[in-house]
DNA sequence: GGTAATCACATTTTT
DNA sequence: TGTGATTACC
């Protein structure tokens, strides 16, 4: 065994090691939780290349950036003794999207893509689709966007393409043939736009792979050892990706835990790892079984727990870790009770010398947080959360990547319909609608149209079009329209031409900021404008990374394609609330899972149960994040949707050994609040009766101030919270008790508007919003911590 | 074209 | 209950 081999085995276990050193034909490593499965893939890694492979023929997917960019970074350093200089290659680490798009751009003719063809998420999939069922005359309201949507994609994840289901939907109901129609319409859409959907992204490949046997051989000399990651979240488009590239050579490493699977809603199939074997005759099947991240009674929780699952393949985990401490279960009265509770155990802990990025909450609603940041924010414990919305979801953000967009793509109608008016500029739905209707019958695309309303400059060309000629019919039709259309037109080109001039991306996104006058538009917006500037950083370490060589596509092929869980940073210092789903593939000493209640974890929506069995996964995902506590709270009554109703524990509670819990119950008794003459009254008519909170308590304190105010503070950022943020808590807790000073009737100077009296207040965000009639200048809505104004006495 | 009022909506959401 | 999104209205 050589030096690097002895070093690269150097810490790892028996199975560890046998993981690693296998090099040749399909590996299965079932990983349970904590057992060091980054750790062992990377290794493998290195393995691969002590043993002669080049770095550039292998490939390892993942389904999230975070997962990429950890294992970019774990590889980077186990490479650096060995080739500082990065002259052998890097292996090709990537998401399944990323690794797709990337792909596909390499080999766009094939698949009848442009070079720079556009990346549609969610948003503009909705557009896409409404815009595609109003084409064929049908009202969105009555066929939602959202519906088609998760049709669509189940069926896109399944290989199955909008041909295929127009066949099988012909014969069917009446709803699923107009489905099937407004899914056509919508490929009609994305082909005319030469934008692609997330679910494309896969589809396409995996067609291209199966179908194109010169691709697929091609593709299998390039990675010639291929590692996925996760395995257990794969749908049929990835599972069919990964199956193809490694046809000819079936060097194909999955790595993952059935009991993690936790995607199903989203398409993912379990059992493409549960029939690995099958699949792959002759799999050496690994399983790593120890953990090193709980205590001994946190994972005979786990244990217990999972054992109930049928539809598993058994993994007995064990720890050589301290016994622990017992797992609390505490029942509480209500969510309020529940928030005081946890912000208690908390600061109790930071006492105890525990910091708070070591703490997280989890929970399966992300409606169960606001209550607890309520508490929090009192307590002023310092949070952050993973939410769904994120950074590039924002609306400027998504109005300034929709500008660059139609810069690279004049076709993406999308991002055009986008930003056509925004800001605004006096092209509205009328000469839309008109410059639409003339794109139809001319065959051309919106831009194409608009650029023959006619400008100074030759026009920018679709896709290597011919220059427009302007249509002079068309411009009386749109008669007071048409000189915007042409300014806006003009607008564009030059923002097209200018950014032909730029090195580096960065340039581009700030010459077009503010030519497009998306910067001014938001300056009054502090944290519109504070995105904005992160834009521009964003594609600033953009240029930095790749050297200035990227070009404008490459950055929003990437950006397309970022989420932003990747906030979540555990250097920050502050608790972490977050979901269930979010919380995988993390650890903190300290867990806590709230609202463990019959209908919230297992969640039942209406009367079915749609997985119990991938419930039971997920609360499995949470009890193995924690490392030395865990504390499970469930509340007696909880208000949901705004019912207040009275809760049983979750089954999954009781499916833990007693041995190693210390239950408490800490609600107070319920039957002296029974009032069944305001249970009507707060159950909206509810005929349960019963178990219901005092009105006088619900209604009590301005609360619902309190949470606004602090939950633009909160959740605003973005990309999580920063340190400033931080300390900007206390600082905007004493600013919140201002609304009352500006009760109404008081009499204000304001620098500009003179004298003036205070007519409304309201919160708004850190903010106090107050409406105010000056003498000179009327009824203006004015910020009161920013604008010039002061308090006149009489 | 911008704001006020009303209305549906409310699991999870790697990309 | 609380929101975000559309619709109605100046």
């Amino acid at each position: 065994m050589s030096e690097v081999e002895r070093i690269i085995l150097a810490d790892l276990t028996a199975p560890q090691r046998e993981a690693v050193t296998h090099i040749d034909g399909p590996l299965l490593v079932l990983a349970g939780a904590g057992s060091g499965k980054t750790r062992t893939i990377t290794r493998r890694v290195a393995w691969l290349i002590a043993n002669g492979v080049s770095p550039r023929s292998i490939l390892a997917v993942t389904f999230t950036n975070k997962a990429a960019n950890e294992m970019k970074e774990r590889v980077e350093a186990l490479m650096t003794p060995l080739d500082p200089d990065g002259w052998g290659g890097r292996p090709t680490v990537a998401t399944f999207h990323s690794f797709a798009a990337r792909i596909l751009r390499e080999f766009h003719e094939k698949v009848g893509l442009g070079a720079d063809y556009s990346i549609y998420d969610q948003s503009d999939r909705t557009r896409a689709i409404k815009l595609a069922t109003e084409r064929i005359g049908l009202d969105p309201s009555n066929f939602p966007p959202a519906d088609l949507e998760s049709v669509i994609s189940g069926q896109k994840n399944q290989l199955v393409e909008a041909s295929e289901y127009a066949k099988t939907a012909g014969q069917g109901l009446f709803r699923d043939r107009k489905l099937a129609d407004i899914w056509t319409e919508y490929e009609k859409v994305l082909a005319e736009a030469d934008a692609v959907d997330f679910d494309d992204l896969l589809l396409r490949l995996a067609k291209l792979l199966r179908d194109d046997a010169a691709f697929r051989s091609a593709m299998n000399e390039r990675y010639r050892y291929v590692l996925i990651d996760e395995y257990q979240d794969t749908n049929r488009a990835q599972y069919q990706i990964a199956h193809e590239l490694t046809r000819e050579h079936r060097n194909l490493c999955a790595t993952g835990d059935p009991d993690q699977s936790i995607y199903g809603w989203r398409g993912a199939d379990i059992d493409n790892i549960m029939r690995f074997e099958r699949d792959y005759p002759g799999t050496k099947v690994v399983r790593l079984e120890q953990n090193y991240r709980s205590t001994k009674r946190i994972l005979a929780a786990a244990d217990a727990l999972i054992k109930n699952n049928v539809k598993r393949k058994h993994k007995g985990l064990w720890t050589e870790n301290a016994e622990g401490d017992r797992i609390e279960v505490v029942r509480v009265t209500d969510a309020e009770a529940e928030a005081e509770l946890l912000a208690d155990r908390i600061a109790a802990a930071q006492a105890g010398g525990l910091a708070f990025g070591q703490m997280a909450v989890f929970m399966r609603l992300n409606a169960l947080t606001r209550v607890l940041e309520q508490s929090l924010r009192r307590r002023s414990i310092p949070y952050q959360i993973a939410r769904g919305v994120s950074f590039y979801n924002r609306k400027e953000i998504k109005d300034a990547i929709a500008y660059l967009r139609l810069l690279v793509n004049p076709d993406d109608r999308i991002a055009l319909e986008r930003i056509v008016n925004t800001p605004p500029r006096g092209i509205g739905k009328t000469t839309v609608d008109r410059l639409a209707e003339y794109a139809g019958a001319a065959g051309i695309s919106l831009w194409d149209a608009a650029a023959r309303v006619g400008s100074d400059a030759p026009a920018l060309t679709a896709s290597g079009g011919d220059p427009a000629t302007v249509d002079t019919a068309l411009i009386e039709r749109l008669g007071r329209g048409a000189a915007a259309v042409r300014r806006f037109v003009t607008l564009v080109e030059s923002m097209g031409a200018e950014h032909e001039t730029c090195t580096g991306v960065q340039q581009i996104v700030e010459g077009v900021l503010s030519d497009s006058g998306l910067a001014a538009m938001c300056k009054d917006d502090e944290q519109a404008s504070a995105n904005l500037a992160e834009l521009i950083t964003a594609a600033g370490e953009y240029d930095r990374d790749s050297g200035f060589e990227a070009t404008l596509g490459d950055w929003l092929r990437d950006v397309a394609l970022v989420s932003d869980v990747d906030a979540i940073d555990p250097e920050v210092g502050a608790v972490t609330l977050m979901t269930l789903h979010a919380a995988k593939g993390l650890e903190f000493p300290l867990v806590f899972i709230v609202g463990c209640e019959e209908g919230i974890i297992p969640h039942r929506r209406d009367d079915s149960v749609r997985d119990i069995e991938e419930e039971r996964r997920l609360f499995f995902v949470g009890i193995t994040r924690a490392m030395r506590r865990l504390v499970l709270t469930h509340a007696a009554i909880r208000m949901l949707h705004g019912k207040t109703d009275p809760r049983e524990p979750s089954a999954f509670l009781s499916e833990l050994p007693a041995a190693v819990l210390d239950v408490k119950d800490q609600s107070e008794p319920v039957h002296d609040t029974f009032q069944p003459g305001w249970s009507r009254q707060w159950n909206g008519g509810g005929s349960r009766g019963g178990w219901q909170k005092r009105p006088a308590e619900e209604t009590a304190s301005d609360d619902f101030a309190e949470l606004k105010r602090g939950s633009a503070l909160y959740t605003g950022g973005g990309r999580g919270m920063s340190r400033a943020d931080l300390e900007g808590i206390g600082r905007a807790e004493q600013e919140s008790s201002q609304a009352s000073n500006w009760p109404i009737g008081t009499l204000v100077r304001h620098a500009k508007f003179g004298v003036g009296k205070v007519m409304k207040v309201t919160p708004s965000g850190p903010y106090t919003k107050a409406t105010i009639d000056f003498k000179r200048g009327g009824i203006k809505a004015v910020i009161m911590e920013m604008a010039p104004v002061e308090r006149v006495e009489g």
